[in-house]
DNA sequence: CATGAATGAGCTTTCATTCAT
DNA sequence: AATGAATGAAAGCTCATTCAT
C-alpha cells in the first residue's frame, strides 16, 4: 500500500499502464497535495514517460479528477460491502463505520485526496467530492429511517437534518482516526465503538453510565 | 466581510498597512489555497508593491504563518468569550459552539485557512494549528468531566474517554461548520442546535423524538 | 574566440546542447562575472530557453562549477601535454609557461573564470580551483627540485623552499598571464620569456647556494 | 581592523559620517564582493539609514569607486612612506614589499577590495585600479632603474619590461601572501625575505645582462 | 541632518504542456 | 506504444533607488 512498482516494463496492456499512472497519482497526490505535486515526479514514480501520461489521462485537471474519482468509489464500495441489510440499523451503522475506518487507515494516500486536498482545491474537485458525500449521506439517512421505524415512529429525521448528522458523523470520524493513529494502536474496530457510544448514546447517557456495545 | 480596501493611500504607518496585507493573506490564502495563492495576487489586493509585503512579512511562509496564528487568536478569543464559567456544562457547551459556528460563518476565509489550507499544507504549518486545535480540546475535555460531575455520579468518565469523546466532537464541529459555510442558509445557531441534539442525546434518542434544547 | 553559434538548431542530441551550454556560460561569467552573468543572457547566447539549461544543468551554481571544472582539465591538460619529460628542467619550465600562457591568452573568458571570477566568489568555487592550481604548484616544485639536482649540488633546497618558489612562480605567472591577455599585444611567447629570464636567473642564483639578505 | 562602529551617535559631522559609511563599504565589498554586497547591509553596519548613503555618496558605483581610490591611496602611501630614498636600491625594494605585505596583512578587505573585486568588475572599476598599479609599477620602475645604474651599467630595462616585472612581482606577492597565511605564521618581513631572494637574485643577473634563453 | 515608507525592475527557479521521432 | 527534447509562463524573492516628512 502505497508503494508503486518503479521497475520498467515496456509495452504494457493500457489498462495496466493506466493504474500505474492512478496509483503514483493517487500517493503523489496524497501526500504532497495538488499543487505541489508535480507531473514529474509521478510520472517518474509510474516509471512511464510525462507524455505518455498526458496521452492517457489528459491533463493535470483531469488525472486528479480521475483519482477523486476512483477513490470515492473505493471508499463507497468499501462501506456499502459492509452494510449488511436486514439487520438492526445501529448494527448496520457499526458495520458501516468499521469499514469506513478500516478503508481510510489502509489507504491514507487515497483518503487525503478525498479528504483533504479535493477539498482544498476549488469548484472542480470539490463538486466532484460532494457528490460522494452525498452518497455516503444517502446510506446514513437511510439507515437512520430505517432505525426510526423500527422504533414504531411515523416522524422520520429531515433530510436536511441528516445530512447535517452525516456530516457531524463523518468529521466526528476523521476526529477520531486521526487521534487513535497518534495515540498509538486502536484498532478500526475500537474506534468506531467509540464513535458508536457518542453518536448513538449521546454524552447525556454516556454520563448515566450506559453505553452502546455490538452485543447488546 | 472579506473584502478589502483597495483604494491607493500612500505613507501610511506600518502597524496599519500590515494589517491590510494580513487582511489580504487571510482572504487570498482561504480561497485560492497556500499554493496557488500569489504573493502578486496578496500585493495588489493589500493595494501595495510586492517588496512592501516581504520588507514586513518577510517570505510566502512567514506570511502564511502570521495568518494562522492571528485567526487561531482571534478563534479562540470568540470561544473563550462566549463560555460563561459557572452555569450548567451543557449551557456552557452550547453557548461555545454556537459561538465557535457564529465565529466561522463570520469569517470564512479565516477559518479556511485554520481548517482546510493550514492542515494541507505540510508540518510547519500542521504544528501551528495543531496548538490551537488542543486548546479547545482540552476546553472541552473539561467542560465534558464537569458535566459528568454534576450528574451526580461518583463515576466519572476515564480521562481517555473524555479526551476522546472531546476529540470526536471537536470534528464533528469543525465538520458541520464548512458544511454550514457551504450550504449558505443553515444559521450559526441552528448548527450549534443540531450538533448538541446528536452529541448530548445521541442518535438513539433522536430517534424515538427526544430533544435536547437550550431552555430545557 | 569566445563566440558562440547562435544559429537556432532544434533538436539537437544531449550532449552537443549540454557543450553549446557551457560554452556559452564561460564566455557569460568570465565577462561578466559570476552575480553579473544572468542565466537569461546564458540561454540566450547558447541558443536554448532557460529551462533546458536548468534541465541540464540544474542550476546557476552547479553550472558555474562545471564551467570551472571543465576550464580546469583543459588547462592543465593543455599544460601537462607541452611538458616532455626528460628533456632539462628549464627547458621543461619554459615550455610549461608557454603552453599556459598561449592556453590562456587563446582562452580568455576560461582564464577569467579561474583566475578572477572562481576565486572571487566564496568557498564552493575557490576550492575548486584551488585544487587544480595546487596541482600545477606540485608539477612546477617538482620541475624545481630537478633542477636542482641538475644543478649536481648536493644541497637541495628544502622542501619548504622549493614549494614556497613554485608559488611565487605560480603567482607570477597568474599575474603576468592577465596582464599579457588585458595589454594585447604580448605574445605567450614573450610573457614565457619575461617570466623566465625573471624567475630562473635569480632560482639558477638560488639553487647554487647564493641568498639575499638586508643585512648583505 | 575590519570591525566597524555600529553605536548610534547622531548628528556627527559629514567627514565623520562619511569615513564610517566607507569603512562599511569596503568591509562588505571586500567580503561579499562588489554586486553581493547590498547598500542595505552597508548602511546597516555603518550605523545609518540608507537615504543618507545615497545623500553622500550618490550611488552604488561611485561608493564602489570611491573605496577604490581610497584604498589605493592608502595603499600607496603605506608603500611610498617605507621606502628611504638614499639607500641602496635593493634595500629600498625590500622595505617597499615589507610594507606591502604589512599594508594588505593589515588591511585585508582593503586588499580585497583592490585585489580582487575592482579587476572582477568591469571597466569602470578596473580603470581605476590600473592607475593604482602603475603608480606602483612606477616605483619599482625607478628603483630597478636605480639599481641599473647603481651597477654601472648604461643599459637600462626598456619600460615594457619594467611593468612585466613589476607585474610578476606583484603576483608573486599576492601569491606568496596567501601560501603564507595558509601554511600558518610566516611575517611579513619573512614573506619579504623570500620573495627578495627569488626575485633579486634574478634581478641582479638581468641588471649585469644576463639572460636566459630556450636555446641556451 | 536624517529617516520610515515605498517601488520598478530583474533574478533564479519550477511547471504543465507539446513536438518530432 | 512510447519518449527525449524543448518551451511559455509564472512564481518567490531581492535590490538599488527615491520621496515626503
Amino acid at each position: 500500500m502505497g508503494a508503486v512498482k518503479g521497475a520498467k516494463a515496456k509495452r504494457m496492456p493500457r489498462a495496466v499502464r493506466e493504474r500505474q499512472m492512478m496509483d503514483a497519482a493517487v500517493q503523489t497526490f496524497g501526500q504532497r497535495g495538488y499543487r505541489a505535486a508535480s507531473m514529474d515526479e509521478i510520472a517518474e514514480l509510474a516509471g512511464v514517460s510525462k507524455p505518455l501520461v498526458y496521452l492517457y489521462l489528459n491533463s493535470k485537471e483531469e488525472l486528479f479528477t480521475a483519482c477523486i474519482r476512483r477513490e470515492s468509489r473505493a471508499l463507497i464500495a468499501a462501506v456499502e460491502a459492509a452494510v449488511e441489510p436486514g439487520i438492526a440499523a445501529d448494527r448496520q451503522l457499526w458495520a458501516g463505520l468499521a469499514a469506513f475506518f478500516t478503508h481510510t487507515a489502509g489507504n491514507p494516500d487515497g483518503w487525503a485526496v478525498l479528504h483533504r486536498q479535493a477539498r482544498t482545491h476549488g469548484e472542480p474537485f470539490a463538486a466532484e467530492v460532494a457528490a460522494m458525500r452525498d452518497q455516503i449521506v444517502a446510506v446514513v439517512t437511510t439507515l437512520i429511517g430505517a432505525a426510526a421505524r423500527e422504533a414504531h415512529r411515523d416522524r422520520e429525521l429531515a433530510g436536511q437534518d441528516a445530512a447535517g448528522l452525516a456530516q457531524a458523523l463523518v468529521g466526528a470520524a476523521e476526529s477520531l482516526a486521526g487521534w487513535a493513529n497518534d495515540s498509538g494502536d486502536v484498532s478500526a474496530k475500537e474506534a468506531a465503538g467509540t464513535l458508536m457510544n457518542f453518536a448513538w448514546m449521546g454524552l447525556g447517557n454516556l454520563m448515566v453510565g450506559e453505553r452502546w456495545s455490538p452485543s447488546r
